[in-house]
DNA sequence: TTTGCATTTAACCAAACGGTTAAACCATTC
DNA sequence: GAATGGTTTAACCGTTTGGTTAAATGCAAA
Protein backbone atom coordinates (compact mmCIF):
# COMPACT_ATOMS: atom_id res chain seq x y z
CA UNK A 1 0.00 0.00 0.00
CA UNK A 2 2.75 2.51 0.67
CA UNK A 3 4.88 1.41 -2.71
CA UNK A 4 1.64 1.96 -3.99
CA UNK A 5 0.67 5.50 -2.62
CA UNK A 6 3.82 6.88 -3.57
CA UNK A 7 4.43 6.04 -7.08
CA UNK A 8 0.86 7.39 -7.61
CA UNK A 9 1.78 10.45 -6.34
CA UNK A 10 4.65 10.83 -8.21
CA UNK A 11 3.46 10.00 -11.63
CA UNK A 12 0.71 12.56 -10.90
CA UNK A 13 3.41 14.94 -10.39
CA UNK A 14 5.20 13.68 -13.00
CA UNK A 15 2.13 13.34 -15.60
CA UNK A 16 1.44 16.92 -14.76
CA UNK A 17 4.99 18.24 -15.40
CA UNK A 18 4.70 17.05 -18.47
CA UNK A 19 1.70 18.61 -19.43
CA UNK A 20 2.62 21.94 -18.12
CA UNK A 21 6.39 21.51 -19.54
CA UNK A 22 5.43 20.95 -23.12
CA UNK A 23 2.96 23.87 -23.30
CA UNK A 24 5.48 26.43 -21.47
CA UNK A 25 8.91 25.39 -21.47
CA UNK A 26 10.98 25.09 -19.06
CA UNK A 27 11.50 28.65 -18.66
CA UNK A 28 7.81 29.41 -18.87
CA UNK A 29 5.93 26.71 -16.62
CA UNK A 30 5.25 27.81 -13.03
CA UNK A 31 5.74 25.38 -10.23
CA UNK A 32 2.31 26.33 -8.56
CA UNK A 33 0.34 25.44 -12.36
CA UNK A 34 2.11 22.00 -12.17
CA UNK A 35 0.99 21.47 -8.49
CA UNK A 36 -2.22 22.37 -9.42
CA UNK A 37 -2.58 20.50 -11.93
CA UNK A 38 -1.59 17.19 -9.79
CA UNK A 39 -3.96 18.26 -7.62
CA UNK A 40 -1.18 18.26 -5.00
CA UNK A 41 0.84 20.58 -2.66
CA UNK A 42 3.91 22.96 -3.95
CA UNK A 43 6.31 21.29 -1.60
CA UNK A 44 5.57 18.02 -2.34
CA UNK A 45 7.41 18.56 -6.17
CA UNK A 46 10.64 19.09 -4.39
CA UNK A 47 10.31 16.26 -1.97
CA UNK A 48 9.55 13.93 -4.98
CA UNK A 49 12.16 15.86 -7.64
CA UNK A 50 14.57 18.21 -5.26
CA UNK A 51 14.04 21.65 -8.08
CA UNK A 52 12.39 22.94 -11.13
CA UNK A 53 15.28 21.81 -13.04
CA UNK A 54 16.05 18.37 -11.75
CA UNK A 55 12.35 17.92 -12.56
CA UNK A 56 12.52 19.20 -16.31
CA UNK A 57 15.33 16.92 -16.78
CA UNK A 58 13.21 14.14 -15.86
CA UNK A 59 10.40 14.68 -18.07
CA UNK A 60 12.83 15.99 -21.18
CA UNK A 61 14.39 13.12 -20.69
CA UNK A 62 11.58 10.30 -20.95
CA UNK A 63 10.87 12.30 -24.13
CA UNK A 64 13.92 12.45 -25.88
CA UNK A 65 14.17 8.18 -24.70
CA UNK A 66 10.30 7.62 -25.98
CA UNK A 67 10.91 9.90 -29.14
CA UNK A 68 14.51 8.67 -29.87
CA UNK A 69 13.31 4.95 -28.78
CA UNK A 70 10.14 4.92 -31.98
CA UNK A 71 12.16 7.00 -34.48
CA UNK A 72 14.64 4.67 -34.85
CA UNK A 73 12.60 1.29 -35.45
CA UNK A 74 13.85 0.87 -38.69
CA UNK A 75 13.12 -2.79 -38.35
CA UNK A 76 13.60 -6.10 -40.63
CA UNK A 77 16.96 -6.07 -42.52
CA UNK A 78 14.93 -9.07 -44.77
CA UNK A 79 12.22 -7.30 -46.02
CA UNK A 80 12.17 -5.19 -48.85
CA UNK A 81 13.55 -1.76 -48.48
CA UNK A 82 10.16 -0.02 -49.61
CA UNK A 83 8.54 -2.72 -47.09
CA UNK A 84 10.59 -1.49 -44.26
CA UNK A 85 10.00 2.15 -45.15
CA UNK A 86 5.84 1.24 -45.30
CA UNK A 87 6.39 -0.10 -41.51
CA UNK A 88 8.63 2.53 -40.28
CA UNK A 89 5.69 5.38 -41.74
CA UNK A 90 3.43 3.13 -40.07
CA UNK A 91 5.17 3.46 -36.78
CA UNK A 92 6.06 7.01 -36.63
CA UNK A 93 2.75 8.21 -37.55
CA UNK A 94 1.18 5.61 -35.07
CA UNK A 95 3.38 7.26 -32.70
CA UNK A 96 3.63 10.96 -33.47
CA UNK A 97 -0.36 10.70 -33.26
CA UNK A 98 -0.47 10.15 -30.07
CA UNK A 99 1.89 12.33 -29.00
CA UNK A 100 1.23 15.78 -31.02
CA UNK A 101 3.11 18.25 -29.02
CA UNK A 102 6.22 16.08 -28.52
CA UNK A 103 8.20 16.95 -31.53
CA UNK A 104 7.56 20.62 -30.50
CA UNK A 105 8.80 20.00 -27.37
CA UNK A 106 12.06 18.41 -28.28
CA UNK A 107 12.95 20.97 -30.63
CA UNK A 108 12.09 24.24 -28.67
CA UNK A 109 14.38 23.15 -25.65
CA UNK A 110 16.93 21.77 -27.55
CA UNK A 111 17.36 25.06 -29.64
CA UNK A 112 16.93 27.06 -26.57
CA UNK A 113 19.94 25.06 -25.17
CA UNK A 114 21.51 23.29 -27.50
CA UNK A 115 23.95 21.66 -24.92
CA UNK A 116 21.84 19.23 -23.67
CA UNK A 117 21.52 18.11 -27.09
CA UNK A 118 25.04 16.50 -26.39
CA UNK A 119 24.60 15.68 -22.63
CA UNK A 120 21.43 13.77 -23.42
CA UNK A 121 20.56 12.80 -27.25
CA UNK A 122 24.14 11.79 -28.21
CA UNK A 123 24.22 8.99 -25.18
CA UNK A 124 20.87 7.16 -26.07
CA UNK A 125 21.29 7.56 -29.63
CA UNK A 126 23.27 5.04 -31.87
CA UNK A 127 21.88 7.46 -34.82
CA UNK A 128 18.52 8.50 -35.79
CA UNK A 129 18.42 8.21 -39.50
CA UNK A 130 21.75 6.66 -39.54
CA UNK A 131 20.00 2.93 -40.57
CA UNK A 132 17.24 4.88 -42.54
CA UNK A 133 20.10 6.86 -45.37
CA UNK A 134 22.87 4.24 -45.13
CA UNK A 135 20.05 1.58 -45.92
CA UNK A 136 18.38 3.58 -48.79
CA UNK A 137 21.80 4.37 -50.54
CA UNK A 138 22.65 0.68 -50.21
CA UNK A 139 19.43 0.06 -52.23
CA UNK A 140 20.08 2.54 -54.79
CA UNK A 141 24.28 1.24 -54.98
CA UNK A 142 22.35 -2.41 -56.53
CA UNK A 143 19.98 -0.87 -58.47
CA UNK A 144 16.65 -1.61 -56.82
CA UNK A 145 15.78 1.82 -56.64
CA UNK A 146 15.70 5.31 -58.62
CA UNK A 147 18.57 6.79 -58.05
CA UNK A 148 17.40 10.07 -55.16
CA UNK A 149 19.12 12.57 -52.79
CA UNK A 150 18.93 10.66 -50.33
CA UNK A 151 19.51 13.35 -47.67
CA UNK A 152 16.37 15.23 -49.13
CA UNK A 153 14.33 11.74 -49.05
CA UNK A 154 14.69 11.49 -45.75
CA UNK A 155 14.10 15.13 -44.81
CA UNK A 156 10.79 14.74 -46.94
CA UNK A 157 9.77 11.93 -45.53
CA UNK A 158 9.94 12.89 -42.14
CA UNK A 159 8.38 16.23 -42.90
CA UNK A 160 4.97 14.63 -44.90
CA UNK A 161 5.05 12.41 -41.38
CA UNK A 162 5.24 14.81 -38.54
CA UNK A 163 4.33 18.74 -39.69
CA UNK A 164 0.79 17.55 -40.27
CA UNK A 165 0.63 16.78 -36.32
CA UNK A 166 2.82 20.27 -35.48
CA UNK A 167 0.71 22.03 -38.02
CA UNK A 168 -2.72 21.21 -36.77
CA UNK A 169 -3.63 24.56 -34.49
CA UNK A 170 -2.65 26.11 -38.27
CA UNK A 171 -4.88 23.30 -40.59
CA UNK A 172 -8.19 23.42 -38.17
CA UNK A 173 -8.89 27.07 -39.11
CA UNK A 174 -7.18 27.18 -42.31
CA UNK A 175 -9.42 24.14 -43.23
CA UNK A 176 -12.99 25.60 -41.47
CA UNK A 177 -12.63 28.75 -43.29
CA UNK A 178 -12.61 26.15 -46.43
CA UNK A 179 -15.65 24.83 -45.79
CA UNK A 180 -13.62 21.59 -44.65
CA UNK A 181 -13.22 20.10 -41.39
CA UNK A 182 -9.79 18.94 -40.18
CA UNK A 183 -11.10 16.42 -38.02
CA UNK A 184 -13.48 14.84 -40.95
CA UNK A 185 -10.92 15.48 -43.85
CA UNK A 186 -7.25 14.86 -42.10
CA UNK A 187 -7.06 11.26 -40.79
CA UNK A 188 -3.72 9.20 -39.39
CA UNK A 189 -4.82 6.56 -42.22
CA UNK A 190 -4.82 8.88 -45.38
CA UNK A 191 -1.69 10.67 -44.10
CA UNK A 192 -0.25 6.75 -44.07
CA UNK A 193 -1.23 6.50 -47.37
CA UNK A 194 0.11 9.81 -48.44
CA UNK A 195 3.32 9.54 -47.40
CA UNK A 196 3.43 5.32 -48.88
CA UNK A 197 2.47 6.89 -51.75
CA UNK A 198 5.33 9.78 -52.01
CA UNK A 199 7.67 6.62 -51.10
CA UNK A 200 6.19 4.50 -53.82
CA UNK A 201 6.61 7.55 -56.90
CA UNK A 202 9.91 8.84 -55.70
CA UNK A 203 11.61 5.60 -55.54
CA UNK A 204 9.40 4.01 -58.14
CA UNK A 205 10.87 1.94 -60.86
CA UNK B 1 16.55 63.94 -35.07
CA UNK B 2 13.77 63.74 -32.87
CA UNK B 3 11.84 61.41 -34.80
CA UNK B 4 14.44 59.69 -35.84
CA UNK B 5 15.72 59.17 -32.37
CA UNK B 6 12.47 57.68 -31.24
CA UNK B 7 11.60 55.13 -33.93
CA UNK B 8 15.02 54.13 -33.61
CA UNK B 9 14.77 53.23 -29.54
CA UNK B 10 10.89 52.07 -30.40
CA UNK B 11 12.14 49.42 -33.34
CA UNK B 12 15.36 48.08 -31.14
CA UNK B 13 12.97 47.46 -28.42
CA UNK B 14 10.76 45.73 -30.72
CA UNK B 15 13.51 44.05 -32.67
CA UNK B 16 14.61 42.69 -29.07
CA UNK B 17 11.06 42.01 -28.23
CA UNK B 18 10.85 39.82 -31.47
CA UNK B 19 13.83 37.95 -30.67
CA UNK B 20 13.07 37.02 -27.13
CA UNK B 21 9.52 36.38 -27.26
CA UNK B 22 10.14 34.04 -30.27
CA UNK B 23 12.44 32.50 -28.48
CA UNK B 24 10.75 31.51 -24.85
CA UNK B 25 7.09 32.75 -25.91
CA UNK B 26 5.10 34.68 -23.86
CA UNK B 27 5.30 33.49 -20.26
CA UNK B 28 9.06 32.31 -20.78
CA UNK B 29 9.71 35.91 -21.92
CA UNK B 30 11.66 38.48 -19.44
CA UNK B 31 11.57 42.26 -19.54
CA UNK B 32 14.98 42.65 -18.35
CA UNK B 33 16.35 39.95 -21.07
CA UNK B 34 14.50 42.31 -23.72
CA UNK B 35 15.71 45.25 -22.47
CA UNK B 36 18.93 43.42 -22.42
CA UNK B 37 18.79 42.28 -25.81
CA UNK B 38 17.64 46.21 -27.18
CA UNK B 39 20.53 47.51 -24.86
CA UNK B 40 18.06 50.31 -23.21
CA UNK B 41 17.21 50.62 -19.69
CA UNK B 42 13.79 48.52 -18.78
CA UNK B 43 11.52 51.15 -18.11
CA UNK B 44 11.68 52.15 -21.86
CA UNK B 45 9.74 49.33 -22.52
CA UNK B 46 6.86 50.19 -20.26
CA UNK B 47 7.56 54.17 -21.90
CA UNK B 48 7.20 52.68 -25.28
CA UNK B 49 4.55 49.64 -24.50
CA UNK B 50 2.27 50.15 -21.36
CA UNK B 51 2.93 46.27 -20.06
CA UNK B 52 4.36 43.06 -21.39
CA UNK B 53 1.15 42.01 -22.59
CA UNK B 54 0.66 44.60 -24.79
CA UNK B 55 4.32 44.69 -26.16
CA UNK B 56 3.97 40.72 -27.01
CA UNK B 57 0.75 41.40 -29.15
CA UNK B 58 2.04 44.28 -31.42
CA UNK B 59 5.11 41.50 -31.98
CA UNK B 60 2.32 38.74 -32.42
CA UNK B 61 0.37 40.75 -34.73
CA UNK B 62 3.00 41.48 -36.71
CA UNK B 63 4.11 37.68 -37.32
CA UNK B 64 0.77 37.00 -37.83
CA UNK B 65 0.56 39.71 -40.54
CA UNK B 66 3.60 38.85 -42.42
CA UNK B 67 2.90 35.39 -42.19
CA UNK B 68 -0.63 34.95 -43.33
CA UNK B 69 0.50 37.92 -45.65
CA UNK B 70 3.49 35.63 -47.09
CA UNK B 71 1.62 32.35 -47.27
CA UNK B 72 -1.61 33.53 -49.23
CA UNK B 73 -0.25 34.77 -51.82
CA UNK B 74 -1.43 32.36 -54.59
CA UNK B 75 -1.27 34.79 -57.34
CA UNK B 76 -2.13 35.35 -61.41
CA UNK B 77 -5.53 32.72 -62.14
CA UNK B 78 -4.59 33.29 -65.55
CA UNK B 79 -1.65 31.05 -65.22
CA UNK B 80 -2.08 27.33 -65.58
CA UNK B 81 -2.21 25.74 -61.66
CA UNK B 82 1.10 23.67 -62.04
CA UNK B 83 2.97 26.96 -62.50
CA UNK B 84 0.74 28.98 -59.88
CA UNK B 85 1.54 25.95 -57.14
CA UNK B 86 5.21 26.28 -58.65
CA UNK B 87 5.15 30.18 -57.95
CA UNK B 88 3.78 29.78 -54.37
CA UNK B 89 6.33 26.86 -53.17
CA UNK B 90 8.99 29.28 -54.49
CA UNK B 91 7.20 31.96 -52.53
CA UNK B 92 6.65 30.87 -49.29
CA UNK B 93 10.19 28.29 -49.00
CA UNK B 94 11.93 31.65 -49.53
CA UNK B 95 9.97 33.35 -46.67
CA UNK B 96 10.31 30.27 -44.23
CA UNK B 97 13.83 30.41 -45.09
CA UNK B 98 14.21 33.96 -44.15
CA UNK B 99 11.53 33.31 -40.71
CA UNK B 100 12.80 29.95 -39.52
CA UNK B 101 11.10 30.41 -36.54
CA UNK B 102 8.17 32.22 -37.12
CA UNK B 103 6.06 29.21 -37.58
CA UNK B 104 6.79 27.78 -34.29
CA UNK B 105 6.20 31.13 -32.88
CA UNK B 106 2.46 31.53 -34.11
CA UNK B 107 1.79 27.54 -33.59
CA UNK B 108 2.81 27.37 -29.96
CA UNK B 109 1.17 30.46 -29.10
CA UNK B 110 -2.40 30.02 -30.74
CA UNK B 111 -2.46 26.53 -29.37
CA UNK B 112 -1.53 28.18 -25.64
CA UNK B 113 -4.01 30.79 -25.71
CA UNK B 114 -6.27 29.82 -28.60
CA UNK B 115 -8.96 32.71 -28.31
CA UNK B 116 -6.06 34.93 -29.49
CA UNK B 117 -6.65 32.95 -33.10
CA UNK B 118 -10.42 34.38 -33.08
CA UNK B 119 -9.40 38.70 -32.24
CA UNK B 120 -6.12 38.42 -34.25
CA UNK B 121 -6.48 36.19 -37.10
CA UNK B 122 -9.99 36.10 -38.38
CA UNK B 123 -10.04 39.96 -38.92
CA UNK B 124 -7.00 40.07 -41.24
CA UNK B 125 -7.39 36.51 -42.96
CA UNK B 126 -9.87 36.27 -46.05
CA UNK B 127 -9.24 32.69 -45.86
CA UNK B 128 -5.82 31.12 -45.90
CA UNK B 129 -5.66 27.79 -48.43
CA UNK B 130 -9.15 29.06 -49.48
CA UNK B 131 -8.33 30.23 -52.67
CA UNK B 132 -5.38 27.26 -52.84
CA UNK B 133 -8.04 24.33 -52.48
CA UNK B 134 -10.82 25.87 -54.34
CA UNK B 135 -8.31 26.13 -56.98
CA UNK B 136 -7.64 23.09 -57.17
CA UNK B 137 -11.08 21.50 -56.99
CA UNK B 138 -12.00 23.22 -59.77
CA UNK B 139 -8.80 22.27 -62.07
CA UNK B 140 -9.66 18.52 -60.82
CA UNK B 141 -13.73 18.90 -61.66
CA UNK B 142 -12.35 20.05 -65.13
CA UNK B 143 -10.36 17.22 -65.50
CA UNK B 144 -6.84 18.75 -66.18
CA UNK B 145 -5.31 16.96 -63.38
CA UNK B 146 -5.44 13.78 -61.64
CA UNK B 147 -8.17 13.47 -58.84
CA UNK B 148 -6.47 13.95 -55.69
CA UNK B 149 -7.65 14.63 -52.30
CA UNK B 150 -7.38 18.08 -52.07
CA UNK B 151 -6.81 18.63 -48.52
CA UNK B 152 -4.58 16.22 -47.97
CA UNK B 153 -2.56 17.57 -50.92
CA UNK B 154 -2.49 21.02 -49.39
CA UNK B 155 -1.48 19.63 -46.14
CA UNK B 156 1.21 17.36 -47.40
CA UNK B 157 2.76 20.55 -49.61
CA UNK B 158 3.10 22.62 -46.97
CA UNK B 159 4.56 20.05 -44.52
CA UNK B 160 7.17 19.48 -47.46
CA UNK B 161 7.50 23.46 -47.38
CA UNK B 162 7.72 24.03 -43.67
CA UNK B 163 9.27 21.59 -41.65
CA UNK B 164 12.71 21.38 -43.04
CA UNK B 165 13.09 24.66 -41.70
CA UNK B 166 10.97 24.04 -38.37
CA UNK B 167 12.85 20.46 -37.64
CA UNK B 168 16.59 22.13 -38.88
CA UNK B 169 17.65 21.59 -34.97
CA UNK B 170 17.16 17.41 -34.96
CA UNK B 171 17.76 17.13 -39.04
CA UNK B 172 21.04 18.99 -38.25
CA UNK B 173 22.06 15.96 -35.86
CA UNK B 174 21.02 13.09 -37.29
CA UNK B 175 22.81 14.14 -40.53
CA UNK B 176 26.08 14.64 -38.82
CA UNK B 177 25.42 11.55 -36.91
CA UNK B 178 25.26 9.65 -40.79
CA UNK B 179 28.30 11.43 -42.05
CA UNK B 180 26.07 13.88 -43.63
CA UNK B 181 25.78 18.00 -43.25
CA UNK B 182 22.76 19.54 -43.05
CA UNK B 183 24.50 22.60 -44.18
CA UNK B 184 25.77 21.12 -47.41
CA UNK B 185 23.54 18.60 -48.23
CA UNK B 186 20.08 20.40 -47.68
CA UNK B 187 19.46 23.86 -49.83
CA UNK B 188 16.01 25.75 -50.30
CA UNK B 189 16.29 25.39 -54.07
CA UNK B 190 16.40 21.15 -53.89
CA UNK B 191 13.65 21.47 -51.52
CA UNK B 192 12.20 23.67 -53.82
CA UNK B 193 12.58 20.95 -56.42
CA UNK B 194 11.28 18.66 -53.98
CA UNK B 195 8.27 20.12 -53.98
CA UNK B 196 7.40 20.49 -57.16
CA UNK B 197 8.43 17.25 -58.30
CA UNK B 198 5.87 15.82 -55.45
CA UNK B 199 3.15 18.46 -57.03
CA UNK B 200 4.34 17.02 -60.43
CA UNK B 201 3.80 13.31 -59.66
CA UNK B 202 0.82 13.62 -57.78
CA UNK B 203 -1.46 16.03 -60.03
CA UNK B 204 0.60 14.38 -63.22
CA UNK B 205 -1.27 13.43 -66.47
C1' DT C 1 20.26 81.61 -21.88
C1' DT C 2 16.25 79.99 -20.61
C1' DT C 3 12.08 77.61 -21.05
C1' DG C 4 9.51 73.53 -22.33
C1' DC C 5 8.93 68.88 -23.51
C1' DA C 6 10.04 64.33 -24.89
C1' DT C 7 13.27 60.83 -23.55
C1' DT C 8 16.15 58.16 -20.42
C1' DT C 9 17.67 56.57 -16.02
C1' DA C 10 18.30 54.69 -11.15
C1' DA C 11 15.80 53.57 -7.38
C1' DC C 12 12.05 51.60 -5.78
C1' DC C 13 7.59 48.67 -5.02
C1' DA C 14 4.25 44.87 -4.51
C1' DA C 15 3.37 40.47 -6.25
C1' DA C 16 4.84 36.17 -7.93
C1' DC C 17 8.43 33.10 -8.10
C1' DG C 18 11.28 28.75 -6.67
C1' DG C 19 12.46 26.70 -2.65
C1' DT C 20 12.66 25.42 2.68
C1' DT C 21 11.00 24.03 7.09
C1' DA C 22 8.74 22.36 11.04
C1' DA C 23 4.82 20.38 12.26
C1' DA C 24 0.94 17.34 11.17
C1' DC C 25 -0.66 13.18 9.20
C1' DC C 26 -1.08 8.28 8.58
C1' DA C 27 -0.21 3.51 7.93
C1' DT C 28 2.64 -0.09 9.74
C1' DT C 29 5.42 -2.56 13.39
C1' DC C 30 6.29 -3.91 17.92
C1' DG D 1 -1.32 2.06 22.00
C1' DA D 2 3.18 3.75 21.61
C1' DA D 3 6.94 4.22 18.50
C1' DT D 4 8.65 4.44 13.80
C1' DG D 5 9.27 6.50 9.38
C1' DG D 6 7.56 7.81 5.02
C1' DT D 7 4.27 11.35 3.28
C1' DT D 8 1.70 15.72 3.15
C1' DT D 9 0.76 20.36 4.48
C1' DA D 10 0.65 25.50 5.71
C1' DA D 11 3.53 28.98 6.65
C1' DC D 12 7.38 31.09 5.55
C1' DC D 13 11.93 32.96 3.14
C1' DG D 14 14.92 35.34 -0.14
C1' DT D 15 15.02 36.46 -4.94
C1' DT D 16 13.18 37.63 -9.25
C1' DT D 17 9.49 39.40 -11.69
C1' DG D 18 6.59 43.09 -14.08
C1' DG D 19 5.71 47.64 -13.31
C1' DT D 20 6.07 52.70 -11.28
C1' DT D 21 8.12 57.04 -10.13
C1' DA D 22 10.66 61.09 -9.58
C1' DA D 23 14.58 62.99 -10.98
C1' DA D 24 18.03 63.64 -14.66
C1' DT D 25 19.18 64.32 -19.46
C1' DG D 26 19.12 66.30 -23.97
C1' DC D 27 17.36 68.86 -27.52
C1' DA D 28 14.66 72.50 -29.88
C1' DA D 29 12.17 76.84 -29.81
C1' DA D 30 11.76 81.49 -27.73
Amino acid sequence: MKQLKDTSTEEKILEAAKEVFMKYGLYGARMQDIADTAGINKALLHYYFRNKEKMFDKVFEGALQKYFTQMDVFGDTTLPIKERIFRYIDNIVNFLSEYPQMTMFIIKEISINPEMFKEKVQPLKKGRGVRFIQALEEEISTGKIKKVDSVMFMINLHSLCTYPFIGAPLFKHALKANGKDYEKDFSTEKLKQSAKNFVELTLGK
